[in-house]
DNA sequence: TCTTGACCTTCCAGTAACAGGAAGGCGTAG
DNA sequence: CTACGCCTTCCTGTTACTGGAAGGTCAAGA
């Protein structure tokens, strides 16, 4: 197959694609013309790339997971593990976010929002104590 | 002020003030020897960039926060439709985040942990049909 | 006077994960 | 023969910095 059809198939940009093999996650191989010529396990990677990918992991993470994916004896503790721990990035993130809410919307309810320059918002920037 | 001491003042490290200057945010005097010569005015910008890039807003945001800092006559109402904005934004993410959890969680809820191979997360990113 | 150490300068490279675009080759249908 | 779509490589840009090298400046101490 060629890069537009798996591109199809996959869900990824052919852009992607192109970046995943520079930076040698899946690596086809090439026709006479140069053109890259996928197999069904290059495919299968690609795939399972594009869903860890949506679910966050980085790179370097669906590196590891490739990994466990096609070593028949992992242990799914390890595949767990990593699972856990992106649940508590995104556990951290989430209250991160939560609290920038909290505080910009304090300060939205205090401003007036009129035509008067007049702004606890731009007064809390500027480090002014609200009286 | 020399920008160490601008630096522990803002609470923002001298490298990033000085990225700040490159991309002509807040541009200081220069005393004889070179140095960067910070006055007041400066510092006050700084303090509100830290500020405003601490609770989310991107440097083009702020830029835009800042000329609003200054204009004397500028609506409140201005002011509050970025921050509102902002919390729209805040909340997209937190849902987007919510969802890769609930769906990571449902994962590995069903696996094992283990050190047997079979691993629904594997097999989840694989594309496999859970049976 | 010399040296040490803290502070300052500029410039270059790297980060994450691609996206956009230019210039040009390949393949097939009309 | 040409047009058009698909493919190739290569270079640049994105966001907001951070790290590090090489070297100038300044004040204090021996």
């Amino acid at each position: 197959m060629n890069i537009g059809q798996v591109s199809e198939i996959s869900g990824l940009p052919a852009k992607t694609i192109r970046y995943y093999e520079d930076i040698e996650l899946v690596t086809p191989a090439r026709a006479e013309n140069g053109y890259r010529h996928y197999a069904e396990k290059d495919v299968h990677r690609l795939k399972f790339l594009q869903r860890s990918r949506s679910l966050g992991f980085t790179i370097e993470e669906c590196r590891l997971l490739l990994s466990l994916y096609e070593d028949k004896q992992r242990a799914s503790a390890d595949v767990k593990a990593i699972a856990l721990e992106k649940i508590k990035e995104i556990d951290r993130k989430i209250s991160e976010l939560k609290s920038l809410k909290k505080t910009l919307s304090a300060l939205a309810k205090n401003c007036h929002g009129d035509n008067k320059p007049e702004c606890p918002i731009i007064n809390d920037f500027a480090g002014r104590v609200v009286e």
